[in-house]
DNA sequence: AATGAATGAGTCTTCATTCAT
DNA sequence: TATGAATGAAGACTCATTCAT
C-alpha cells in the first residue's frame, strides 16, 4: 500500500484483478458459452473466491458484458490503428488487405475475447442483446466501407453489395478462429485473392 | 389402432412425440446454446413434462447428440438431393450454384435445426465435440469436392486453396442464418458471383 | 393356455412369475435396504418391465411385505420342520444344537431372503415395522424356549435370563449371514459350546 | 468476536455447523440407511437449507463417510479410553468386562451415530463398503485380543476360536441397540456370564 | 399377463447472489 | 479487498405409480 504516487501506467491492484477476472470470464464464455459459463469456474480462473467477483462486478450479465466490451473494443481498436499506420498514399486495396490480416491477427492475438464475442453472441440474454447488435452494426459498416472503398477502385466488382459482401466476409473470416497462427498470412491471402479475383494482378 | 396394418408412413405415436421433441431442442439450443438450454424448457415446447423427455431420450447428451445428427443430415441430404436432380449437362459452376442455394435454404428451411449445430458447436461437452467434429469435415470435404470441379473447369481461381475457401464460404454463409428467406436470391447471386469473379461471366 | 388340468404342484405362469419378483426383491432389498431399492431393479432382476409388478403387487410396501414374510416364514418353517424331525428321544440340547444348525442354514441357503429380513428391519417405513415386529417377537419366543428347556435340564446356566440369552443368540448368529457355507459347522459347534459351557461335556 | 484468540475448546461456527449436520446425518442414517435417507431431511435435522450441506461436505457419499468415521472413532475411543483408565492391576476378566459394558453404553449414549453405523453397513454403495469393512475389521481385531487374554487365563473355554467368538459377541451385544438404558447392567452381566460360564466362581 | 407412454413428487447437485466480517 | 457461511431457484435425473392397450 504505502502510499506511493500512482502514475497511469501502473494499474491499481483492483485493476490488476479486474483484468485477471476478464480474461478467465473470456476464457469460459468461449468455451461455454452463456449459459454454461458459472461464475465459479471464472472466479477459479482469477484465482478468486466466487463472491469476490461482486466486488468488481454486480452481476454475472455486467461481468459479461464487461468482457463483451473488452473483446469488440480490443478488435476495433486494433483494426483502426492498422489501418491510421498505413502511409497515406496507401490504396484502398492496401487498406482491405491490411484489415483483413489484422482481424485474423486480433483472434489468434485475443483467441479467448474474440472467441467470446464471436461465440455467445446469439445465447446471450435479451438484455445484452441490443448492446451486441450495435456493436456488430458498427463493424460491419467499417468493413463495407472498406469494400465501397476498393468497389470505387474497381478492385472489387461493383456489382455486389457491399454490405452484403460485408457480412459473408466477417463470417467467413470468423471461421478461421481456431486457425493455427501460421496459417494467418495463408488465409490473408486466399481471402484477398477472393475478392479481387481477375481484377488488376 | 385396432389390429390394424402399419404402413412406414404412419409414424407410432412415440416417433411423433420424439420429433415434437427433437424440434423443441433444436429450437431451444439455437438459441441459448448446450449450457444453456433446460430440458424444462424442451419439454415444455414438446407439450410434456420434464421426466417424460427420459422415455425417449436416455439423458440430455444423447437428446443433444440426436438433435445435431438431425440438422447436419437434413441439410447434407438436402443438398446431396439438390445434386442429384440435376440434369447430367449441369456444369460445376452450375453445381456450386446449386449448393449455395440449397445450403441457403435448409438455413431458412430448417432454421432451428440448422442453427441449433452451427451455434453449438463449440460449446459443447468433449463427450459430444469429437462426433460433432467429424460430421463438420465430412461437410467441408463435399464442399472442397465441389470448388476443385470448379477449378478445373477454370470457374474458380485454381490458385486457391480448395479447403481454406470451402471453410470460408460455409463460414460466410453461416453468417446469413438468421437472414429474412427473401434475400436468399441475393445472398446466393452474390457469393457465386464473388467466388467466380471476373470469369466466364 | 389350453384348458389343461392343473396340479397343485404346477405352480401358475403368475405364480411363477410372482415368485421370479420376491426373489429378485429378496436380492434387492439385502444389499440397498428398503429406500436404496427401486422398483426398476427389482423389475430387471425378475426379466419384466417395471409396471408388470403390479400385476402382482399392489405397491412397493406390498411386496416388501410379501418378502418379508417369505423370508421369516421359510426360515421358522425349517427350524420348526427340523425340530419335528429330530427323534423324541432327543434331549434339549440336541434340540438347541440343530435349531443352531438350522438357523444357519437357512441363512446361507436362502441368503438373500434372510438377508432382507434381518437388514431391512430397521428402516422400514412405520407401517411396516408393526408386522415385522410381531414377526421377530415370535422368533425371539421360539428360542426362548429351547433355551429355558436347555435350562431346565441345567445345560445352560438357569442364572441368565432365557428372554436375553435369546435375543443375543440370534443376534450374535446373524452376522454370520454373510459366513461362507464351510463354516456353518464350526460357527455351530463354537457357539453351542459357549451356550453351554463347563457343563456335561 | 473481535480479535478475540481462539481457543481450542472454541470450536468455529463452521465447526458447530458441521457438528450439527453430523448428528443430524447419524439420526437419519440410523433409521432410514444409506438408500431412504434424503439430504433435505438431513439438513432440517442441522437447522439448515439443503444446499448450505455443501459448503460443508462435497456430497452425501462424503456427509456418509464422515459419519461412518464418527460413529466407529467415538466408540472405538470409548472402549480405548475405559480400558486404559482401568487400574493395572485390572485382570483380563475385569478387561473383557469393561469393554462389554463400554460397548453398550457408547451405544445408548451416541445411539444414533452407533446405529448408524451397524445399520448402514449393508446398504452402502461400493465406493463407501471398503472403507467400512477395514474400520470393521481392527474392531473385531480388538475384542478378539481381549478374548484371547481371556482365554490365556482359562477365563473363556481356550478351545473356542476367538475371531468367531469376538464376531459373535459384537453381532449379540449389537442387537441390544435399542434397549432401554436401565438393561445395560443386566444385559452386560448375562452376556459375560455366558462367556465365562462354569469357571471361577 | 404384460407393456408402452406418461407423470408428479422427489433425488442429489450447482447456480447466482447476499451479507456479516 | 476479499472471504466464509448461507440461501432460493433451478439444474438433470429417478422414483413409484397410472392407464390405455
Amino acid at each position: 500500500m504505502s502510499a506511493g504516487v500512482r502514475r497511469a501506467e501502473e494499474p491499481t491492484k483492483a485493476e490488476r484483478t479486474r483484468q485477471r477476472i476478464l480474461d478467465s470470464a473470456a476464457h469460459e464464455l468461449a468455451r461455454h458459452g452463456y449459459g454454461g459459463t458459472s461464475l465459479r469456474a471464472v472466479a477459479a480462473g482469477a484465482d478468486l473466491q466466487m463472491p469476490s467477483l461482486y466486488f468488481h462486478f454486480a452481476s454475472k450479465d455486467e461481468l459479461v458484458a464487461a468482457t463483451m466490451a473488452d473483446g469488440i473494443e480490443s478488435t476495433l481498436a486494433r483494426i483502426q490503428d492498422t489501418l491510421r499506420e498505413l502511409p497515406p498514399t496507401a490504396s484502398p486495396g492496401d487498406r482491405l488487405q491490411a484489415a483483413i490480416t489484422a482481424h485474423l491477427g486480433a483472434m489468434t492475438d485475443h483467441h479467448d475475447h474474440a472467441a467470446a464475442v464471436i461465440r455467445m453472441s446469439t445465447t446471450l440474454p435479451t438484455a445484452l442483446q441490443r448492446t451486441h447488435h450495435l456493436n456488430e452494426q458498427s463493424y460491419v459498416a467499417l468493413w463495407a466501407d472498406l469494400i465501397r472503398a476498393a468497389q470505387a477502385d474497381e478492385l472489387v466488382d461493383p456489382e455486389v453489395d457491399a454490405g452484403v459482401l460485408a457480412g459473408f466476409v466477417i463470417g467467413g473470416l470468423n471461421g478461421y478462429l481456431d486457425a493455427p497462427p501460421e496459417r494467418v498470412a495463408e488465409v490473408s491471402t486466399t481471402v484477398f485473392a477472393l475478392l479481387t479475383a481477375g481484377r488488376r494482378a
